[in-house]
RNA sequence: GGGCGCGUAGCUCAGUUGGCUAGAGCGUUUGAUUCACAUUCAAAAGGUCAGAGGUUCAAGUCCUCUCGCGCCCACCA
């Protein structure tokens, strides 16, 4: 063995034994333990995220796997539709190009050889983090089969109508052309102003026999000014004492004469600018809805692009949104009808990706109605069914399901499993689902078909991973591994996947998808800055494993992190597990060797019948101790602390306490029988620390189980784990 | 506006249902060793557990309030 530990040179050779022992697929006929890995995007290499989830979950799996049970792993890869073709987008900007160069065919055909080509970097770094997963078992979210499940999925919740294709306000990125539903709008705080336009009455309100002075207009206050082109009311809340009068009156839009009623509704509140909104139902969630209730007209005015349309009128129709709030303001203030305008404080969406102003549009999109879907995730998490680790990460779930909203689950975009509709007519009020172009329509009997071109948002499919992939990997896996055991991932997709697995798993399956909800944190820089290219504190998970091993790159991933809170990793906490690794190396080093010179006969331990000492009870006993602790806290989730726990015991009990009283009684045995017991303890002790440590530092312990006399099994992966409790 | 969480040694954090002199890693100081150890070992310093009040035989741990910080959600026109 060499003086010092070198990762470099054993994690390969370990991973490939595993492999080719066939370590990885589910063995015997314990009870089935299963994790379904959170997939990564096939196109990217793997940050710290990901080093944490394989981490958490191949400790779970190894410590299930030695604990004799049937475990698991399924791997997969996500084709992570809008995410992946934003990064495709990038490189054709690059090259001076843009999607809307290509037709829909073509550039899916472009994203899918550049996600071949990518596709198996993430796999490769998988396994030299150690990920004990099933490879035979891998699948990829555009999978055939998968997709099959998938419409099979949105043809039952039409049947069942879950799914209604509907006009809605929708949150539109116009640099990327597409639709995204509320989760992925990021909000930011501006300073902007609050205009204050005034709206002359065409005529006086309804008010004979009334004390009040009788007004002749109205003002509101907007931090939108332009959109007031496509304003079609002005609403007032019901009980607003200054405006009784006026509800139901008319009033002239400045700048086109065109008349708009006043109309009451409760969501206005009184206190805000002068009560009195503007109604643009085009173009404002709210306002949409206003619109429903008193059924107003809908005009837009701005377009796709964030322009404004013909719609909007001659003078201002091609503008760019901010140009025509400028034109606008200065025409009002012209004409007389800017009462004032104050500097205001708001928090305006933005595209999650590019940062780009969200245009709130109304559009035809594919909802899911969710509030039936919701009620279930929500029952079968009050009953125990799916249990969170942590009650935070319940408390922020259950909050958040009590307020679902509809799913708006189309996507304008191309790479992804494209919605399996096919329309009969061009207004597109009649339609069939199918995977493939239909022959005829059972409704209208058109022959001919328009394919709907929008794609479902990723999570829609993804929601239905645990199921999808469990059905189609091998006969019976469904049976044995539904529902799996516990669900790993970041709380920062809580939402966005955890969330609309339940409710997705439970509709389909009438079943959860996962026992258990452990959710990790984010991975932070050692200033707990969050990890970011532009800040450059990134640090790469396979430039650890390359300088410091995966070993320690593990180690310092639990080591000092819990709450499913968020992990701080740093340099110095790497290099010291990479210590701890070497610690580790070098006690092993030493045992081994004591072992071997024992040349008169051959180390056997159970040929040797020991008398322990008070040194030797002291460390059987902390030894088994220690198992235990390391065994609970797996157990509940508390890998710090098992870790933790082994840590403290190898180094502090066996390494300075056990190995120092050993080399007296080796170097110079008062007895054969003493020097054979001290030996007996150190293989013991060793033999079940490497054990205990695997989990969390599976190459090393391997590696060295390897070298171990009188080793019981072919691998220390598949041995039997030293505590039953 | 609503919700969740955090504030414990210089730094990063543990501390299970309230129970002996509050712990770990890194860092710092002193000594020893190079005899398995790209070192290691022994020892030490360092905390009024954010602050105030309360419940209790007993509170870092439960309750209330205050201060500071972070995050999530929301139809802030």
């Amino acid at each position: 063995m060499n003086k010092a530990y070198s990762s470099q040179e054993i994690e390969q050779k370990i991973y490939q034994l595993w492999e080719e022992g066939g370590f990885f697929e589910p063995q015997g006929t314990g009870e089935p333990y299963c994790i379904v890995m959170p997939p990564p995007n096939a196109n990217e290499a793997l940050h710290a995220g990901h080093a944490v989830f394989v981490t958490i979950e191949d400790a779970l799996i190894r410590y299930h796997r030695m604990k004799g049970l049937k475990a698991l792993w399924l791997p997969g890869a996500d084709h992570a539709g809008f995410e992946t073709q934003v990064v495709f987008e990038k490189k054709l900007e690059k090259q001076g190009k843009s999607r809307f160069d290509f037709d829909r065919e073509t550039l899916f055909k472009m994203i899918w050889d550049y996600v071949q080509e990518n596709k198996d970097v993430a796999k490769d770094q998988l396994k030299r983090l150690g990920a004990s997963c099933d490879w035979s078992r891998a699948k990829f979210t555009l999978d055939p089969d998968i997709i099959k499940i998938v419409y099979g999925t949105f043809e039952q919740m039409h049947k069942d109508s879950l799914i209604y294709r509907g006009e809605r306000v929708i949150n539109w990125c116009p640099k990327h052309q597409t639709g995204f539903s509320e989760l992925e709008v990021k909000y930011e705080d501006r300073e902007d102003k609050l205009w204050y336009i005034r709206y002359d009455l065409k005529s006086p309100a309804a008010s004979e026999g009334r004390h009040a002075p009788n007004p002749k207009s109205i003002v509101v206050a907007t931090t939108r000014p332009e959109t007031m082109l496509g304003d079609t009311a002005v609403a007032v809340n019901p009980k607003d004492k200054r405006y009784q009068d006026l509800i139901g009156a008319t009033v002239r839009l400045p700048l086109t004469n065109r008349e708009i009623p006043i109309v009451a509704d409760e969501v206005v509140e009184m206190e805000f600018g002068t009560g009195a909104v503007k109604v643009t139902p085009a173009h404002d969630q709210s306002d949409f809805e206003i619109s429903q209730r008193h059924d107003l007209p809908l005009i837009t005015v701005v377009g796709k692009t964030a322009k404004m349309t013909e719609e909007a009128g001659r003078d201002y129709a091609g503008l760019k949104v901010e140009e025509a709030r400028t034109k606008i303001v200065a025409d009002l203030k012209a004409q007389g009808f800017l009462e004032k305008e104050e500097p205001y404080k708001h928090s305006v969406g933005v595209c999650y990706k590019c940062g780009r102003t969200i245009e709130p549009l109304v559009s035809k999109q594919w909802f899911v109605k969710i509030a039936p879907l919701a009620e279930k995730a929500i029952a079968a998490v009050k009953k125990g069914e799916a249990k969170f680790t942590s009650s935070k990460y319940e408390r922020i779930f259950m909050h958040w399901m009590n307020n679902i909203r509809d799913w708006n689950i189309s996507r304008q975009i191309v790479w992804g499993i494209r919605i399996p509709v096919w329309y009969c007519n061009q207004d597109k009020t009649c339609y069939v689902i199918s995977d493939k172009k239909p022959d005829k329509c059972q409704k209208c009997g058109a022959t001919e078909f328009v394919a709907e071109e929008d794609t479902f948002d990723t999570w829609f499919s993804s929601g239905q991973w645990p199921f999808a992939t469990l059905q189609t990997t091998k006969e019976g896996d469904f049976e044995a591994f539904y529902p799996t055991s516990v669900m790993e991932t970041g709380w920062d997709i809580l939402f966005f996947w955890v969330a609309r697995m339940l409710m997705l798993g439970l509709y389909r399956t009438g079943q959860v998808p996962f026992k258990n909800i452990y959710m990790h944190g984010l991975v932070r820089d050692k200033d707990k800055q969050k990890m970011s290219k532009s800040k450059g504190n990134v640090i790469n998970p396979l430039a650890v494993v390359d300088g410091y091993g995966a070993d320690a790159l593990r180690m310092s991933l639990v080591f000092g992190s819990s709450n499913e809170s968020d992990i701080v990793l740093s340099e110095d906490k790497i290099i010291a597990h990479r210590k701890f690794a070497n610690k580790i190396w070098n006690a092993s080093r030493f045992t081994l060797s004591q072992l071997e010179d024992s040349s008169a006969d051959e180390f056997n331990p159970t040929q040797i019948k020991p008398k322990y000492t008070q040194e030797d009870e002291w460390i059987l006993e902390e030894l088994k101790k220690t198992a235990k602790e390391v065994t609970q806290n797996l157990e509940k989730y508390k890998f710090h602390e098992a870790a933790q726990a082994i840590y403290h015991f190898f180094w502090h009990s066996f390494c300075d306490r056990c190995i120092e009283d050993a080399k007296k009684r080796i170097y110079e045995p008062s007895s054969k029988e003493d020097k054979q017991t001290a030996q007996l303890v150190l293989w013991t002790v060793l033999y079940d620390s490497l054990k205990l440590l695997h989990p969390f530092m599976p190459f090393i312990t391997e590696e060295i189980y390897q070298k171990l006399p009188s080793r019981p099994k072919k691998a220390l992966i598949i041995e039997d784990w030293p505590s039953k409790i």
